[in-house]
DNA sequence: GATCAACATGGTACGCATATCATGAAGCGA
DNA sequence: TCGCTTCATGATATGCGTACCATGTTGATC
């Protein structure tokens, strides 16, 4: 169906080494023969077949982005942000979601490296080193976006998320609330983790008794995470969340139970979704740099792929802003009993796991 | 530096072909010789090469979905319907957004046949045929998603969007409303103008003077209409907004103004975002069937690809349905005089090109 | 023991574009 | 006019995997 460059030489009475320099580097064709050559395309509608020449070039000028949820706005926002810098560096991004399940992440990676893209920007599941090192040894270049990476024997661009975590305590902390209580996602991810740790660090600090509720990044999940803290410990007066899904289901949980943030109940978050897509920024939270750190992720990514770095792994790490918005006031001064009055009827409803850290 | 067949054929002791049979067709290998090369694609770390596979089967499996605007969770939504549906088929998917412009259009699709894929699923930004029979003609599938297109000559799914608009206007007339005025996206984009005429004819049956402002399918741009637009015309009741973007900002300068949303002004809307996203679902609003959508033009696709559907164009037009929250109310019955003190100050902030149709 | 089928495996060419080397023509100076 | 460079173009081989046909082996059947 389609012409392939033979057909546009047969046309053009050239060799098809001809149409294939009439195409790439036009300046060493002679006038008149371009000519040629650029009419018979035109008449055939010939498109050339990537196919052939990524084969024979062993470059694709394609790189491959994955990213753990694309329903999060945050990944959203890398997305673009990393097409974006990706174009201008005159590569194609291809993407995959790994929804957070580390098979799924290592079946797109093996995908990718199918494809042969000449690099791939990663926001790891876990901090297993084996996706990374399956990458490095099929001889794509690769970035890790979002995570430090333990061993580092890859570059990266992250953010102190641990310390971050620690700031929004210590924000809830000069607001006079003792009663914080951390609603994270899933055990065996590492954004869960070490935003769980950082909130340790600084109850400890404080000398407070941290109290930890592992569940999903998703609102169902910070719906019945809030409801199990808020009846275990009716007296809580602050949630520290590690995404925005579970602040806004830690949020509804809270409305359903007759609180109100954040008058009654503080609510901080990570990753806000960009302000733009609200009608009211609300929650506040931390606010990582995702247009430069998929910036710089991409460029180092491309430095890699184009060989003008070589030698050790870099590891970058960019600033985390603290944005106060609603969601976070002063600590309400009463206790409140009532609470557990309104939790009762709702009893039957824990059927996601939850665990408790001491 | 990675393994290609041949190598593994060497390592085993088989042809090629051998090894190309163990990865495609395991059955019609004997088993120790199947046993012999999988331990050498293991020990070589054999990935296929998709390459030249593609190249050989002229079939990548892989199809292609072009939105217009990712940072709509409307695309994101398509974008995560059409990747699992495709994946259960067996494709991948890759993506493109075109920004609304038809020259990028033309770009994404031209890469996008460049890489051969199997079908595109297209949403397109005009309803010009020729970026459809450019596909066509390069010999892939395609699929429009999302409008509907006059030349009928390509599967299509999509809702009627038009009518859509008549039933938001009808929802407001009932509140009582007389004075609605429509903002809607660049008169380039058809859903922009389809949009605006639905809301013309509803208008028209009920013996109103339409007012339409044209701008973008932005918040700031929604914010700028509705400024313009209340300026002109103080004793508006509600506006009818082409998309959740225009609508968000319709309510920022409405609040800007000192104007309460539905109180003192209605504002209904398209393309509603998911109400997951959100801490309160607020707009009223035409909903999608977004899934149903997506799954509908993979399958379409799908079917072309393999064969199964030949013949004449289909096109599925989905039921929409109204979604009342929030955002809208019966009429306010007093006019209001005092927003003409507000919007004064404001005067100098006119810099994006609006244009009014009487 | 001969015949044939069924099966396992190999050899060769091909899909498309390009790197590399080769060839021919034109241009230039002596 | 000869010899040399420079430039435009062509022929061939290559990248990787697979379709297709061919060959050899095994085993069953009479």
């Amino acid at each position: 169906m389609a012409a392939t460059m033979r057909d546009v030489a047969r046309r053009a009475s050239v060799a098809a080494m001809t149409v294939s320099r009439v195409i790439n580097d036009p300046e060493s064709v002679a006038p008149a023969t371009k000519a040629r050559v650029e009419k018979a395309i035109a008449e055939l509608r010939y498109v050339p077949n990537m196919l052939g020449q990524d084969l024979r070039r062993k470059r694709t000028m394609t790189i491959a982005l994955l990213v753990s949820d694309i329903t999060n706005p945050f990944s959203i926002h890398q997305i673009t942000a990393v097409s974006d810098a990706a174009r201008r560096a005159g590569y194609t991004v291809i993407f995959g979601h790994t929804q957070s399940d580390s098979d799924e992440e290592a079946r797109q990676l093996r995908a990718m490296i199918e494809r042969r893209v000449d690099g791939i920007i990663l926001s790891p599941v876990t901090d297993d080193p084996a996706p990374v090192e399956f990458v490095q040894g099929a001889g794509s270049e690769i970035v890790v976006l979002g995570y430090p990476m333990p061993a580092s024997t890859v570059d990266a661009v992250h953010c102190d998320t641990r310390a971050a975590s620690s700031e929004l305590v210590e924000h809830l902390l000069l607001l006079g609330h003792r009663e914080v209580v951390m609603l994270t996602g899933p055990e065996r991810i590492v954004t869960a983790v070490e935003r769980a740790d950082g909130y340790g660090d600084a109850m400890a600090s404080a000398g407070l008794a941290p109290e930890i509720h592992y569940g999903d990044f998703t609102i169902a999940s910070g719906e019945e995470l809030a409801r199990v803290a808020l009846r275990q410990r009716p007296s809580t007066t602050a949630f520290v969340t590690a995404n925005n899904f579970i602040a806004i289901g830690a949020a509804r949980a809270a409305t359903q139970l007759g609180l109100r943030v954040p008058q009654d109940l503080s609510i901080v978050t990570f990753d806000n979704a960009r302000a733009d897509h609200m009608l009211d920024p609300f929650f506040t939270g931390i606010v990582q740099p995702v247009d430069r750190m998929a910036q710089t992720a991409t460029h180092m990514l491309v430095e890699r792929i184009e060989g003008d770095a070589r030698g050790r792994a870099r590891d970058v790490v960019l600033p985390t802003v603290l944005d106060v918005h609603g969601s976070s006031a002063p600590a309400p001064t009463t206790r409140r009993d009532e609470v557990t009055l309104l939790i009762g009827p709702e009893q039957g409803h824990n059927h996601n796991e939850v665990e408790g850290t001491p």
